[in-house]
DNA sequence: CGCCAGGTGGCCC
DNA sequence: GGGCCACATGGC
């Protein structure tokens, strides 16, 4: 049983925030499965507890060297940026293994969070993300993912070339997290082509350079965030122009910015429902 | 039942 | 290059 101490962190936002999704509650924490770890963590005021992993490796996959207030500080002042992080702040963007990242957002077309978890968590037990295992279409649709199936078998054809079903060793080697990250971290650096993969389109592969290849400055574009931009900010361009004007907007680390506006959204705007009963 | 959901690919012009 | 539409399945 491991210990860690905590600044401006909260583990339950950074889990279900909607960036990463193999997890579940157990206990008082969660148990976590990634980078092939399966370790348990939980989270009492600053303090981290956590099984099955080590400190070093914990630091980096939470991104613990990030400084959220630091980073607020390099945007500019806005008034619904200042209340998203308000509410949402503590949640930092995780170091996803490139591979599952892929695997989450190639399930999340036209879905919810709470779906795209219950099918990655389906695809997980039935695979476990072994590309081997994720070339049977038809198996892969018994798990009710529908056209989506189709996607994860042309990914796991590619597999091999994006490092698929292995570790990463930067990660495993535990690097020193050090405080001069906000300058440090190169934006999508490394991101092999993502090409030719059914279902990657600019949203997923935007999803994948931020959460899986520390491009910080992506700002991936989904229905919420259109909505922020046209409802809020009264910006209403195609979605191509809209990752454009976050990345411009919110600069080198705007990837934060939509993550916490993403969240915040999805509470204070409310269903498509509630929007429309308000007019 | 009808509409919509962390989009994308394949058409049409 | 923009504007449609289908795509499986599930929730409301």
């Amino acid at each position: 049983m491991g210990s860690l101490r905590v600044r401006d962190f909260d583990l339950g936002q950074t889990l279900e925030c909607g960036q990463f999704f193999n997890w579940r509650r157990e206990g008082a924490g969660y148990r976590v499965q990634a980078r092939s770890r399966s370790f348990a963590v939980r989270q009492d005021g600053d303090r981290l507890s956590f099984e099955g992993a080590d400190p070093a490796f914990l630091r980096r996959f939470l991104a613990l060297d990030h400084d959220p207030g630091a980073i607020r500080a390099t945007m500019p002042r806005d008034r619904f940026l200042d209340e998203a992080f308000a509410a949402y702040g503590r949640l930092r963007l995780l170091r996803q293994d490139p591979w599952e990242c892929l695997v989450a957002f190639l399930l999340s077309p036209v879905s919810n969070i709470p779906r795209i978890q219950r099918n990655l968590l389906d695809v997980y037990e039935s695979t476990g993300f072994e590309p081997g295992r994720m070339q049977d279409e038809a198996g892969l649709r018994r798990l009710g993912i529908g056209f989506r199936a189709r996607f994860l078998v042309s990914a796991a054809k590619r597999a091999g070339s994006l490092g698929g079903g292995r570790p990463l060793s930067r990660l495993d080697g535990g690097g020193t997290p050090t405080r001069a990250v906000l300058a440090s971290e190169a934006p999508g650096a490394g991101r092999p082509s993502l090409e030719g993969i059914l279902g990657v389109g600019d949203k997923v592969a935007d999803c994948v350079s931020l959460f899986a290849y520390g491009d910080y400055g992506a700002f991936p574009v989904d229905t919420w965030i259109r909505r922020v931009l046209r409802e809020l900010y009264g910006v209403r361009k195609p979605d191509r122009e809209l990752r454009a004007w976050g990345r411009r907007r919110f600069g080198p680390w705007a990837g934060y910015a939509q993550q916490w506006l993403f969240a915040w959204s999805r509470e204070s705007l409310g269903g498509r429902r509630a929007a429309r009963a308000a007019c």
